[in-house]
DNA sequence: AACTCTGGATGGACCGCCAC
DNA sequence: GTGGCGGTCCATCCAGAGTT
């Protein structure tokens, strides 16, 4: 397919709901920000009542203001693209365009004017995984097995979509079936075959290794369901993303929560989205209790949320942990 | 500088599911 | 049975970084 041929499919969708458009009169919506907009928007439908107020409780740091008038140019852009008229990924200005006539005259015709080598196309450079999403997408791995790429994408790497989960998994299987059969290997992330086993050697002890791509710009937010790795035990790190939370913190919760330092902040205590995940089924009273008493010693004194437990009997299938949060 | 390697993105083939 | 659709796998492309 030309790069210029480019259909209304439902990656092309998803990667534009996933993208940040740069409005000017709106602030910064990161990826990650979009991902839990993106959620809410489908959790809550049109009939949903106080449907705004519901999807901010789930994108913290934003107003309902702010999600009104994020929904309001996201529905503006989709009835753009429906019109037949399709922005290019990169939301390129409008002064970008007129100085780009052939730019513009291919977007206006639809898609296919010229259809030039697709080797001429402008194919973006993606993100680099980092360490931290190789680790998740090794517990997803783990947990529901090469091909679930899906699950891995919704449940444990937030931040990639199930075609880069899936991409990502082709390099590390390659990675794994040509060790050694090589001479020599640079060292990369897919060296990382386990979760916590290999990357401090890896990434602290050998001092030939270098990042992939120069630092990263730091994550918008950790992951929704993943709470910092330094947070548990190492013994209890293996496979632990909180997966529900039955009371979602308040506004004067979560401006708390905002304000202390990792890692009992809010990594912890966002994953209140209701999907269950029997990744915690391994653990037992214990455990949750272990947790409770780090997390609540992490807290500071002064904040409302001052006692946690967790619970994993409820509900009945016991598969489910819950933190509640008073 | 030229070559090699890495890794994210992408297109196409293939497969399974489902509605008709 | 068949066609459409969605998803996955695999091969490939290619920019960028590392190596010689």
């Amino acid at each position: 397919m030309e790069c210029s041929d480019l259909p209304l499919s439902p990656s092309l969708i998803e990667s534009f709901l996933m993208s940040s458009p740069p409005l000017p009169q709106l602030t910064e919506w990161t990826r990650y920000e979009n991902k839990l907009f993106e959620n809410a928007l489908a959790e809550f439908d049109l009939d949903t009542p106080d449907r705004f107020e519901k999807i901010a409780s789930r994108v913290p740091g934003k107003t309902i203001d702010q999600i009104v008038k994020h929904y309001e140019s996201l529905v503006e852009d989709i009835e753009f693209i429906d019109s037949g008229h399709y922005p290019i990924p990169d939301y390129v200005t409008i002064d970008e365009l007129q100085q780009e006539p052939d730019h513009q005259a291919s977007k206006q015709s639809g898609f296919a004017k010229g259809s030039t080598s697709g080797r001429n196309c402008d194919r973006r450079r993606g993100v680099p995984w980092t360490e931290e999403e190789h680790q998740l997408f090794l517990l997803g791995l783990r947990k529901y097995g090469k091909g679930d790429w899906r699950s891995i994408s919704r449940n444990y790497v937030l931040t990639r979509t199930p075609t880069q989960v899936a991409s990502h998994a082709q390099k590390f299987f390659i990675r794994l079936n040509s060790k050694g059969t090589k001479g020599r290997h640079r060292l990369s992330i897919h060296d990382i075959r386990s979760v916590n086993s290999a990357s401090k050697p890896l990434m602290s002890g050998n001092t030939n290794f270098k990042p992939i791509a120069p630092a990263p710009a730091p994550a918008p937010s950790p992951s929704i369901h993943t709470p910092p790795m330094n947070f548990f035990p190492a013994a209890m790190r293996s496979n632990f993303p909180i997966s529900n939370i039955s009371n979602p913190p308040t506004a004067s919760e979560r401006r708390v929560l905002d304000s202390v330092p990792a890692p009992f902040g809010q990594p912890a205590f966002y994953n209140y989205n209701g999907e269950g995940s029997p990744a915690l089924n391994n653990y037992s009273g214990a455990d949750m209790n272990y947790l409770s008493n780090e997390f609540n010693a992490g807290l500071p004194s002064n904040t409302p949320m001052n006692k946690a437990t967790f619970d994993h009997s409820y509900p009945p299938d016991s598969h489910h942990y819950v933190m509640h949060s008073r």
